[in-house]
DNA sequence: AATTTCTATTAGATCGGTCTACCAACTAAG
DNA sequence: CTTAGTTGGTAGACCGATCTAATAGAAATT
């Protein structure tokens, strides 16, 4: 019950370590006749490679990290299965942790990413990671670093949406229907993406003639429950908008229930609109109108960064913004003042 | 730039990498003066520790390997939550990849986890596991493997629903509307899972006024797509059932959608149920009824039982069957005779 | 005082590959 | 015949930890 070992395989083949090693590489300076015996052997006797002892001496492990909050979020979802088929197609086996958007957690996480000797990681920060000790781990290895959909360093690159766009695009649209008041549900308090979503909304609605108040935006958990609970605080303050803009789709879910729940119909007596448009925000009733942030570019061209500075570190940090689009649907298309 | 190394941090400590390996594991054998002068040392040198190198000797790796077909399904992602929650609080880190259901992709990821020299592997298999090539590389190292949701073998241990009983609680729920007519539409077509959900179905039909023809299904992937697809497949056959059931939410979520297409009312003109009760079940219009599957509770059996298999390889394989739970919602309750 | 036990520490083998440097045998060129 | 080059292969150091067996010195026991 022992292991094989490439000892074990080139005694039975009759050659040495070495040979072995260059056979298992398909190297041309072993004939065939050779390597066709040491190959049969390796299938005689069961062979497994084991790439963590061929690590020690080369200086990668062909191992990479991902971290994000939550896949339960269809969009993280869709980027972390860009991200895994990019690692695999470049052979690559991925590290994943979910952080929970705790801190904490995804220390732990980097920190055993690290200690595992990954080749770069990918990283969906954690609200809160640009405080100190979530880059000492980061800059002690010197292990390559791309940020995913939020950032908290210039220092490393980063690729995600244009969250100003995105919001402009929104904010446009929504003063185009006429209405005059609009606010934000949901989103982590302090995530770089709230921030600029925020900014982008602001700018789009200076000179409309809709009344937007970011100060007046619930910040929550970035899913439906936080939704409803955002909602719910904004109309338990007696605030009554034309428009919901929902920091994601997720979140929108979770409004949509929570103003059923009030008797309120979507798209009829509230518009609703959002971001990154979700397979799902097409199949919802009403059809859910969202700016499109696009998981899968974000996803490869994500790893495309990442492979490339793993190739030269000395490149310089770069930042990626992908251009949103929306999608208008009826969640906002039937909208009309109340009577 | 060099890599700072147990070596380094000795001579910095003034003693012998073997007392720095000591003081690494918190041996009790090394008195506090000399763990302390160590550990200055690790900090001032900013010392990373090499997990490869030890689990050279050490023969473990405290790295786990989870294969699952596709994470936009939020029943997958549900799962992959739990599980990645269970291999990090037992200190594991954990290697993901994604099958897309196809066997090679799967194949090949089964292998290169086993050679980074995992300690165990939650397999969610791809349709047609069964064929040769995926067994031979799990015995071929003996690396425990723990069979989620679906299973190939019966030699490894195993985790899932009872979906025999999902299915007959099911088929009592539709009977008992009055329904004439079911359908099964949606499902990889011989996947462990759907052929048990038939069984349960056809058993719990047996005996009511139900019509089921499990031969009128339609096999298709497991998603929103394929719900699509496949009501439309038995639609276009000239079949009308009272009552569709889905496959899994996912495929509801598109069957929903066929429906509205054809100007069909789900929950009015067809009655629709189906199979897992992820969250968005409730949020939909109208709520989806559906049997829940919990994999919460897979996720986290099946981490206890590849945990215990782990510390005690000779273990008999087991079976764990998760009890179901029926959620009537209005997709059904609201189903009368057409007129 | 001699022996035993205990404490703190260490040298050196080891895990399973890769890599450098070198070698032997044969062919080709001058 | 000598020299240079090519082909096919090998010995042994090396990567960075762990682990066994041993040791020197102090304390305890006889």
């Amino acid at each position: 019950m022992k292991k094989v070992t490439l000892h074990d395989v080139s005694r039975a083949a009759g050659v040495s370590r070495s040979t072995a090693s260059l056979v298992l590489r398909g190297d041309p300076r072993i004939p065939e006749a050779t390597s066709d015996r040491v190959r049969l052997a390796m299938a005689e006797l069961g062979y497994v490679y084991n790439r963590q002892a061929a690590n020690m001496r080369r200086s990668e492990s062909m191992t990479l990290g991902l971290i994000v909050t939550d896949i339960r979020n269809p969009y993280f979802a869709g980027l972390t299965m860009t991200i895994e088929e990019a690692a695999h197609d470049a052979g690559y086996t991925l590290f994943v942790g979910y952080s929970r958007d705790e801190v904490e957690r995804q220390y732990m996480q980097l920190e055993t990413m690290v200690q595992q000797q990954v080749d770069g990681i990918f990283l969906l920060p954690a609200t809160g990671s640009e405080l100190a000790p979530v880059c000492g781990i980061i800059d002690r290895s010197s292990v390559p670093v791309v940020q995913l959909a939020r950032y908290f360093s210039e220092e490393l690159d980063y690729v995600g949406p244009d969250n100003v766009a995105a919001g402009q695009q929104l904010a446009q649209h929504v003063s185009s229907l006429g209405a005059s008041t609009a606010v934000l549900v949901g989103g982590p308090e302090h995530s770089s993406a709230r921030t600029e979503r925020i900014k982008g909304l602001e700018t789009g609605f200076t000179g409309s003639a809709v009344a937007f108040d970011a100060s007046l935006s619930a910040a929550t958990t970035n899913n439906a429950a936080g939704g409803s609970e955002g909602v719910a605080r904004v109309l338990d303050q007696g605030i009554w908008p034309d428009c919901i803009i929902a920091y994601s789709d997720a979140v929108a879910l979770g409004i949509y229930a929570e103003l059923r729940r009030r008797n309120l119909d979507p798209g009829r007596d509230v518009s609703v609109a959002s971001f990154d448009d979700i397979a799902m925000a097409e199949l919802l009733l009403p059809p859910l109108t969202s700016v499109s942030t696009y998981p899968e570019l974000i996803g490869r061209r994500a790893a495309e960064l990442l492979l490339n500075r793993i190739r030269d570190p000395a490149l310089q940090p770069q930042r990626s913004l992908i251009e949103p689009a929306l999608k208008v649907r009826a969640s906002t298309a039937q909208w009309r003042p109340r009577t």
